[in-house]
DNA sequence: CGATTGAATTTTGTATACAATTTTGGCCTA
DNA sequence: TAGGCCAAAATTGTATACAAAATTCAATCG
C-alpha cells in the first residue's frame, strides 16, 4: 500500500545501498558528493572559509543548487555555516573526535550484531575476498588501494546490518572521520594492529558472533581515533610552544 | 585556538543546547522548524505529496530558502524527495519504527551512560522538578502538558550526556518518530507504565548507575514504539481485509 | 601615531525569471 | 469504447537579479 517507500534519496552518492537506476542526477546532488569528496580529502583546509563565488567558479555552476548542497553538508557537520558570514569548513579538534567516538562505536557496534544476525554466507564470501585483497595491499604497502578495501569491508557490514537508517546515520558521521585518515597518515605499527583487527572480524563474522564483532568493530574503531589523536597532539605541539 | 567552533548551527530550532543570543534568524531555518513542526504534529499526513507552491504561499516565502529546508528535512527522513517529481511525507510504517528502534535504542542507552558520568546536582534536581510537574500533569491527565514535560526530561538527559554530536544525531532520528506520538494516542495502562518507567530513570541518575539508566531508557523506547506499533497494526487492520 | 568612524566593496539572503521535465487532458484512431 | 499519442499546463531545476548585512579600507580626529 505504501507505495512512496522505496523512491529515490537525495545524496545518493555516498548511500551503502546502491540505487543506481537514476539516471538523472539532480546538480546538487553531485555537489553535494563532489563537495564532501573535496573537504573529507582536505583539499578544502578544516578552519578555512569557502566563499560561495569561488565554488560555483570551480564547479561551474550557479549558486542555487550550491547553497543547497552546502545546506546538507553542514547538517553532517562539514561546514559550519554562520548567517550572513557564510561557510568555513569544520575543524578536526581532538575535543570533536573524542565527541564523535563514542557516538560511531556505538553504532558501529549495533551493526556488528545486527550483521552477524543478517549476513548471508555469499556475503561473507565477498567480504573475504575483499579481505584477502585487503592483506595483499598491506603486504605490498598500497595505501590508497587498502583503504579502499578497508572502506568496502565496513560498508559491507554496514549493509549487512539490513538497515537502512542505520547505514545513514553512520555515514552522516563518518564523513567527519574520513577526512582523518587523509590528515594523519597510518604508522606501521598501527597498520599491522589494523589488519589483524579485521581478521578478528572476519572470524566473528563466521561465526556469527554477534557480541565479539560488536566489540571488535568498537575496538578497532577506537585505535584508529587513538591514532588520529596522538597526530592531532603532536601536529599542535609543534604550532603551540609547549 | 579554534576560533570557529561554537558558530551559530543551523537548525537552531530544535537543538538541545540553546543559544538564544542570536537576534536574526534566516528565513530558512525558520522553514525548517516551521515545516518539520507541521509534519511531526502530522497536519502534513504522511504519504501526502508536498508541492512547492503550496508550502510557499503558507509560509509567504519564495523557492529558495523552501527548497533549502526541504532538502535537510529530506536529509532527516522526513520528506522524500524524487528529481523532477517533487517531494512527499515519508511514511510511518510498522517496518521503519522496526527500524529506527534499535538506532535510537542504542543512541539512547549512550546517553543515559554519558549523563550518569557528567550530570551535576543541579541538573538532577533541575530534572527532579520537571518531573514532579509531569507527574501533576498525568494524574489530572493533561495530555499536552504531560509531553511537555516528558520531553523537556529526555532533552534535558541528552545534554546532561556533554555530547554535542550524540544529540544532534539522536535529534535527527527523533522527528520521525516524535510525530507518532500524535498518531498513537496513549492507552491508559501504557500511560500508567511510562510514568512508571519515568520514576526508574531518575532513580537511576540520582545513583548515577549509567548501565542501569541504560538499559532503563532502552525499555522505554521499546516500549513507546510497540505502542505505537500495535496503533499501526489496529489500523492497518481496519483498511485492509484481515 | 593610533583609534574610530563611515563610505565603498564584497558576500550572503531572498525573490524572480527562465529552462527542462513531468503530468494532464483531449483528440484521434483502431 | 479503449488505448495511444501529442499538445498544453503545471511543477521542478537552475540561473540571475536585487536587497541587506558584513567586511574592508581609508580618511579624519584625538
Amino acid at each position: 500500500m505504501a507505495g512512496q517507500d522505496s523512491n529515490v534519496r537525495e545524496n545518493a552518492g555516498t548511500e551503502v545501498g546502491e540505487d543506481q537506476r537514476v539516471r538523472r542526477i539532480t546538480l546538487h546532488d553531485q555537489v553535494v558528493t563532489r563537495l564532501r569528496d573535496l573537504i573529507v580529502e582536505g583539499q578544502l583546509a578544516p578552519g578555512s572559509r569557502v566563499p560561495e563565488r569561488e565554488l560555483c567558479e570551480r564547479f561551474d555552476i550557479s549558486r542555487t543548487p550550491l547553497r543547497e548542497a552546502m545546506k546538507v553538508l553542514a547538517w553532517e557537520g562539514l561546514l559550519d555555516l554562520s548567517p550572513n558570514r557564510g561557510a568555513s569548513v569544520s575543524e578536526v579538534s581532538i575535543e570533536a573526535v573524542d565527541e564523535v567516538f563514542p557516538v560511531m562505536g556505538a553504532l558501529e557496534a549495533l551493526s556488528g550484531e545486527l550483521a552477524c544476525r543478517y549476513v548471508t554466507d555469499a556475503e561473507i564470501e565477498a567480504i573475504n575476498a575483499c579481505h584477502q585483497r585487503m592483506v595483499r595491499h598491506y603486504r605490498r604497502r598500497q595505501l590508497d588501494e587498502y583503504f579502499r578495501c578497508n572502506q568496502e569491508i565496513h560498508e559491507a557490514i554496514l549493509r549487512a546490518a539490513r538497515n537502512p537508517t542505520l547505514a545513514r546515520t553512520y555515514q552522516g558521521l563518518s564523513g567527519r572521520v574520513r577526512r582523518m585518515r587523509y590528515i594523519a597518515n597510518l604508522e606501521q605499527s598501527r597498520w599491522d594492529q589494523a589488519v589483524s583487527e579485521h581478521e578478528d572480524m572476519l572470524r566473528a563474522l563466521h561465526e556469527r558472533n554477534g557480541e565479539a564483532l560488536a566489540h571488535i568493530l568498537r575496538t578497532h574503531l577506537k585505535n584508529k581515533l587513538d591514532a588520529v589523536k596522538d597526530y592531532l597532539v603532536q601536529r599542535k605541539g609543534t604550532t603551540d610552544a609547549d
